[in-house]
DNA sequence: AACCTTGCCGGCAACCTTGCCGGAACATAA
DNA sequence: TTATGTTCCGGCAAGGTTGCCGGCAAGGTT
């Protein structure tokens, strides 16, 4: 039976039961090795009868580490979420707690949950960058107090720390040549935010599988637009009212997907006979929606156990290179919304 | 320009640079009344030239708080990521800091998290109840430490606290008579699991708008299974082989609302001609598949931000009542599922 | 007999901050 | 003059824990 106390026991009550000091019972609690048998006994078992628990704020300013890992990410969308819980599944394991921010994909707001990471003294930072950042003073601050950072999913050229990404190119160009392979003749694509890297990286997979196939680059079937569904919607109109109108189209979300096919559809367009299309990221909604939309799948909950990992691993080894760069692999996920030949 | 140095620079550095000692610092700094204008001046200018940032872990353990705020929830599906959305944009702004830990619906996870929060002396926590969770010990502990606690959206009897939910009655009620009045007249359930207080309520609801349609009960057109599309489906198949079939099916979930409908497209069944369907949670999916599927709203991110002002209500407030029941309104609504007339 | 080892333990300081008390210097009132 | 009040500041302790050092006794070594 734990003694009801309403504060919770430390070291000094334990050695003031036994009449001993506190250097002895904190000796026995951590199994140091000059304690006789004896205390150390009575020690442990004084110590479980009270339900004693280390303090952590004692500890962590003892030894100024916190075991908490600041976490910061864009939303909580499927993708993301899907991330959190691979970070949260290894730091729990490791011992460490997770804080977790979101941006809202927000510049201000990514600089003030930095800030308030910072402030709340985390052992370092896993991140993924907002859409909206352009500029990174602010995690410089992180790196100036020395503190261990690894970037992941959404990664940047101007910050220089270990990640963890998918390989978007590859995505790319595995969604575009499988359009080329169904016979799709002028593939349009609908990538995200200019300044944006994994969309980038995916249309340069675009870029390859066309050249690859000697298909010539129209500049004029790329068109930027939000992550969004709605933006989407008004792209794919856009494009639909062009004279050298696509056969199909790549999208580089699968939200956008949506968007592209609700337009589609409105204009009477059949999927996949009149136009083609594929997304990314195999949300479970491409599977849902009719046509099922072909969509890149990524190993979701694989990049954020392998994020937390690498953050252990650079946590443990404070020189290690910042170049470390662990790259995992996309598969496509055929449907009927790109699937000519079969259908 | 600030300093460069390492280590973060703490009261003692400005005493030691401004020849006085830490307390006089300590009340410049807090605006104590007995401090000179003049010293005040000088160490308010000085702490900013050194960037000084008081340590949060030497105030949590003065002070005996951390400022953090725990949250448990079951998973990060669409509606709790937008109820943890809530609870961030409200903790965020009282000054706060949230630790989200997911039980993935795991019981022994849930008492994980619980300790694992405790151990991080967490001011209080904000929780949802994993379905999987019968027993609340794990949760006695943190009342027995005199922490204030809010529960939301699963909400239990059995844990005394002040809470925010949704009328989850009102919902199954709204969703069961609108199918009544589209001219259904067998309307079978599929419940989630039987210990969740949420679709029980829904499940009230649904009785009393029969009741209220003097419609008889029948007990065989209520199935109990599991929060999942893959349940869904087979629990589908099997209203769909009852002699006496029914003619719409109210799922206490979209995700069961998006099983049923699979199963229901494979047996060659029209809805909302032959059968008609209503979800709930109103998660976007629901507007995108064909046919769209009426569903019952949530305010999640009302929930959420409602949740977290009520904890900070109970914190800073500790007597009061474990009472406070905070309730949200649902919407219905209407898509083609479940439009039999005005189709 | 003088010395060194070994085993065990307590005291002190430090991590950083604040609350409380007392005290010095000066001004005002009786 | 003495008593009382004001203004400002420093010292000390506390919050819980650990690292370091020194100390004491028992036993072993030359």
């Amino acid at each position: 039976m734990a003694n009801h106390m309403d504060n919770p026991a430390t070291i000094k009550d334990i050695a003031k039961r036994l009449n001993i000091s506190l250097s002895t019972v904190s000796r026995a609690l951590r199994n140091a090795p000059d304690v006789s048998e004896e205390t150390r006994q009575a020690v442990l078992s004084l110590s479980q009868e009270l339900n004693y628990q280390p303090n952590r704020l004692a500890l962590s300013l003892r030894q100024n580490q916190t075991h908490t890992i600041g976490v910061i990410i864009p939303n909580l969308d499927y993708v993301l979420s899907q991330m959190v819980r691979g970070i949260d599944e290894v730091a729990l394991e490791a011992g460490y707690t997770v804080m977790v921010c979101q941006s809202n994909e927000s510049f201000g707001r990514e600089i003030l949950n930095t800030q308030r990471l910072l402030e709340s003294l985390v052992d370092g930072f896993i991140i993924s960058v907002s859409s909206e950042t352009k500029s990174f003073e602010h995690f410089k601050k992180i790196q100036d107090r020395n503190l261990p950072v690894v970037v992941f999913d959404r990664i940047t050229p101007h910050l220089s720390a270990p990640s963890v990404r998918l390989d978007n190119q590859a995505g790319g160009f595995m969604a575009t040549e499988h359009l080329i392979e169904q016979g799709y003749k002028k593939i349009a694509v609908l990538a995200g935010p200019e300044n944006l890297g994994i969309s980038n990286s995916r249309l340069e997979g675009y870029k390859h599988a066309l050249k690859k196939h000697k298909i010539k680059l129209d500049q004029d079937l790329i068109l930027h637009c939000d992550f969004n569904q709605d933006y989407a919607y008004y792209a794919t109109l856009e494009l639909l009212s062009m004279k050298k109108k696509p056969d199909a189209i790549f999208t580089i979300s699968d939200r956008m997907a949506i968007g592209a096919m609700q337009k589609k559809k409105k204009k009477g367009l059949q999927m996949p006979t009149d136009i083609g299309l594929v997304g990314f990221n195999n949300e479970p909604v491409t599977g849902l929606v009719t046509p099922a939309i072909s969509s890149v799948e990524m190993p979701c909950f694989e990049i954020g156990k392998a994020a937390a990992k690498l953050f252990i691993e650079t946590m443990h080894n404070k020189e290690s290179a910042t170049t470390i760069e662990k790259i995992l692999h996309p598969k496509l996920i055929v449907r009927e919304s790109s699937l000519k030949f079969s259908a």
